[in-house]
DNA sequence: CTTGACTCTCCCATCATGGCAAGGTTCAGA
DNA sequence: TCTGAACCTTGCCATGATGGGAGAGTCAAG
């Protein structure tokens, strides 16, 4: 008779020890801990020895950290989120006051950083990038 | 007789103390000592109570890590940089490459925040965003 | 001499993440 | 029953570029 199986990427019997949390939710135990310091994750149990047991619920959440974390929130961001999901009385327009912001960061980011992209490439343009010291790069670096 | 003005804005007569050599440089003097750890501008002349003195070259060069940060350059590229500046023997390559590694790592930077982005701003769109608990940026992070 | 502006060094914080060390727990196999 | 591997625990330190602040010393003008 097969017992339990235990095994990592498969059906886990909750709840699981950290390791496995990781496993199933693609963050490392690190983090985990570190969530729970942030107080993403409400109170985890413990066993008598002291080992974190994670609910099926808790992976869950995990997930959506993870996924959060994707999208590239921040954590302040994400625990503001992780509340709203929990929270059945929450006004949909909070979260996507929180996503618009989050775009409109990555727009102001996106566009600096393109904006130095140009400046760069039109640099290398000028720059012949041979073993000779003659170099535009260093010319508008030392006198722009 | 106007004896000689000090004025922040004005041409300074150097050396100058760190507040000054900040204001010409436009890097802040917090930098400009973190700068010096980093071994970025050689020795630093002190007066003798301890006060440090930057010469005009001094200036310039913090002008030119100044500008190589705008440019998103990190300290490790920029300490590259002022090394092959101050080299007279330098092969323009070697600049050039420094610079499209960077160009090459803001590529695909970007094109990581506009991965996310183009995600966002699909949600965004799905979302009503109004009193109503409904929201498909949620449903979204929970099950991707 | 006093006062205010300046400077010094040192320590701490950010943000999300990784690494390491020293020690306790669990479980399977001999 | 013992042992070893694999797991878990806490705690500290590091990253990179930057800011903040404390406590003390310096300088120049009034």
């Amino acid at each position: 008779m097969p017992s339990p199986p235990e095994a990592s990427h498969d059906r886990a019997h909750f709840p699981v020890n950290i390791g496995e949390a990781s496993r199933l939710s693609g963050v490392s135990a690190k983090m985990l801990r570190h969530y729970e310091s942030l107080a993403l994750l409400g109170q985890v149990t413990r066993t008598d020895s002291g080992y974190r047991q994670y609910s099926e619920a808790d992976v869950h959440t995990l997930r959506f950290i993870k996924r959060s974390r994707d999208l590239g929130f921040s954590m302040a961001e994400i625990a503001e989120l992780v509340n709203l999901w929990h929270n059945r009385r929450r006004a949909s327009a909070s979260v996507k006051r929180i996503a618009q912001k989050h775009v409109d960061d990555l727009t102001q980011r996106i566009e600096a950083m393109q904006a130095m992209q140009r400046s760069l490439q039109n640099l290398l343009h000028h720059c012949h990038g041979d073993d000779r010291p003659d170099c535009p790069i260093l010319d508008d670096l030392a006198s722009a």
